[in-house]
DNA sequence: TATTGACCTTGTAGTGACTTTATGGTTTTT
DNA sequence: AAAAACCATAAAGTCACTACAAGGTCAATA
């Protein structure tokens, strides 16, 4: 099949698929006489993989990683392991940063209900106190 | 005093100073016969303000919306209050999303704790399983 | 037959919020 | 006097695309 026809089935835009392939992540496919790439099976799945991990928040870089366990099954899979650990560690430290972060900008915001004028809102000397208490 | 003074003060580095006074969010300030910059206590708590907004998830445009407030503060407050609503909404929603994505991590983690190969693993079939059943 | 439209090609630039690098001038310390 | 630390500017790199420009190819229509 051509790019267009990949695109539409794997649900991406045609540049994204080129540009997978000129970041490595999709193996270059062969061409018509015209140029045209055409491609398989293999890799429509190859893409759905890329774009799952996307959506699981993986990098271009750590998919890279997990692509080289897929194409050599026979070694150990603890990185793999690893490295979903490490992820979601990382994913748990950004939840909770994120929630305290919401909750500061609640209590900001609740400095000011009404209409005023600025200078009396207290929302900005608010966000001005708190910079202060930083490190 | 210098731009790396101001740097350690706030706890930024100097080509971030830089960098905001070229976006318009930081004033130029004065510079000595020789070209430096020297700054004031002002630019000191205009940056300080600058970084509890990043801090809190502010982007570069909505500080500049918010420094318009204080440059001038006799309009209503109603447009910032606006603001951090949309912003804390938004964040609610990121943290949302970023809990049910942990949580697919975490239950595709769990189909492997062992030492294997790759190719007995589980893991990286789960994610190319979940790939076709998205949209 | 000419031309329109949909598809394909390549390369380059833009996004956000910086960070890094390059190149060179100035000041302070040793 | 020389080395280290600081300052200046400008340009390029980061991430994961997205958008744009300029053109080649192909099938269907006027």
């Amino acid at each position: 099949m051509r790019i267009g026809q990949l695109a539409q089935l794997v649900g991406v835009e045609t540049q994204t698929i080129r540009f997978y392939e000129k970041q490595g992540l999709l193996p270059p496919p062969d061409r018509q006489e015209n140029g045209y790439r055409i491609y398989t099976e293999k890799h429509g799945e190859r893409l759905a993989f890329i774009r799952h991990c996307r959506i699981l928040g993986l990098s271009l870089a750590e998919i890279h990683e997990l692509q080289s366990f897929q194409d050599d099954p026979h070694q150990p899979c603890n990185a793999i392991n690893a490295l979903l650990d490490d992820h979601i560690s990382h994913m748990r430290l950004q939840i909770t940063a994120l929630q305290a972060l919401e909750k500061q900008l609640v209590s900001l915001r609740a400095s000011c209900n009404n209409d005023r004028e600025v200078e009396a809102c207290g929302v900005l000397a608010g966000i001005s106190e708190g910079s202060l208490h930083h490190q």
